[in-house]
DNA sequence: AGCTATCTTGAATAAACATTCAAAATAAAG
DNA sequence: CTTTATTTTGAATGTTTATTCAAGATAGCT
């Protein structure tokens, strides 16, 4: 018997920053041989294939991401100011012009979702569990009287998501920093009006 | 002396569609050469490249959407009802989910920006006219009386831009048509408020 | 220490890729 | 009709691609 050698947990956060610069499809072999250190074989043999590996990048992104989102919300006294910090952070991410910030989740929406079944069903499910959380701080921003409760908790947070979306996709075409944190201050006031 | 024998038009909009449903990585020269009966040799000899095929075709698409964009408002009594009508196009594109409906610059934005300087600035370009567009339109909405003056038209159009922007990019992973026609309802209500 | 099951290695493979180019075709000019 | 400039053709090119696999290495068990 022999166990493997290589820690999976790196391997995976290395190919997701692969994937990260260049994309699913421009990314090749080659690429992931070189950032995560494995040979071909070694790839095809804990992760089947190039999409495989793509799928387990995915998960481990998204629960890396789900740390972070519930660490900036633990960090903030209430709902509203995780709601602000959370903000600032996608403002960040958005400016920052590292690709290996910018969200693997969204860009494989864009790229794969549409032609790959099994990374739509994985990245829809994502989504739905980033919308649930976000649900619950909007139910708790209410309940601390910080917002109204004229709109859905569920409404509420599918804008802002949307928001997010949006405001990811247009910083790549306008790079202005201030414009991005202008449109995301006002994405929250939308959305907790 | 020998003119060209191809339709421009006609082979980018081919192209256009064969991008759309592949992506533009995905797309192979033999794709290209199958949707435009265009030869290899004719591709080269007219666009340089792939690359050079692409940026022609998200030239035309500009000129094509742009049409469509001022033919909705230009069929609408006022600045308002049109961006009602504006929107439910954009619902009824992202619930279509025919994939040669969907908008090849904001594909073009997510794929390759990042990598791509030359087709960066076409598409920065892009949406800086649509941003002046929507600009125009809320200027005039503020004329008709049909919004109060309490925010500043660019940043309306911003925020107009981003929020379709999400609404295609979070139909990718949601695909009820309710939901994005609701979210769709409450983006106008926020940027005309 | 020796055995064995398992992992690692990396060269080999075949398919797909973008691109080139010389030959053939053809439209316009004379 | 002939000439000429230009386009069209499509096979050939050399790369790059994802994937395989047999040989070698090694960890854990007896």
């Amino acid at each position: 018997m022999r166990s493997a050698e290589f820690d999976r947990e790196a391997v995976l956060r290395a190919a997701m920053n692969a994937f990260m610069e260049k994309g699913y499809n421009k990314t090749s072999m080659q690429d992931l041989k070189r950032a995560t250190g494995l040979h071909p074989g070694s790839i095809y043999c804990a992760f089947e294939n190039k999409k495989g590996l793509l799928l387990a990048s995915l998960e481990q992104y998204n629960l890396d991401r789900s740390d972070e989102l519930r660490a900036i919300f633990r960090d903030q006294s209430d709902a509203l100011s995780g709601l602000q910090a959370y903000l600032d952070s996608i403002v960040a991410e958005c400016v920052s012009g590292d690709p290996t910030q910018s969200c693997l989740s969204q860009k494989a929406i864009n790229e794969i979702a549409q032609t790959d079944e099994q990374a739509q069903a994985v990245l829809s499910q994502q989504c739905i569990m980033w919308q649930s959380f976000m649900k619950d701080i909007f139910i708790q921003a209410e309940k601390e009287g910080a917002i109204k409760g004229e709109r859905l908790p569920e409404q509420r947070a599918q804008s802002l998501i949307v928001g997010i979306y949006g405001l990811r996709t247009f910083s790549q075409a306008q790079k202005d920093a201030d414009v991005i944190a202008t449109l995301a201050n006002q994405l929250l006031r939308d959305v907790c009006r």
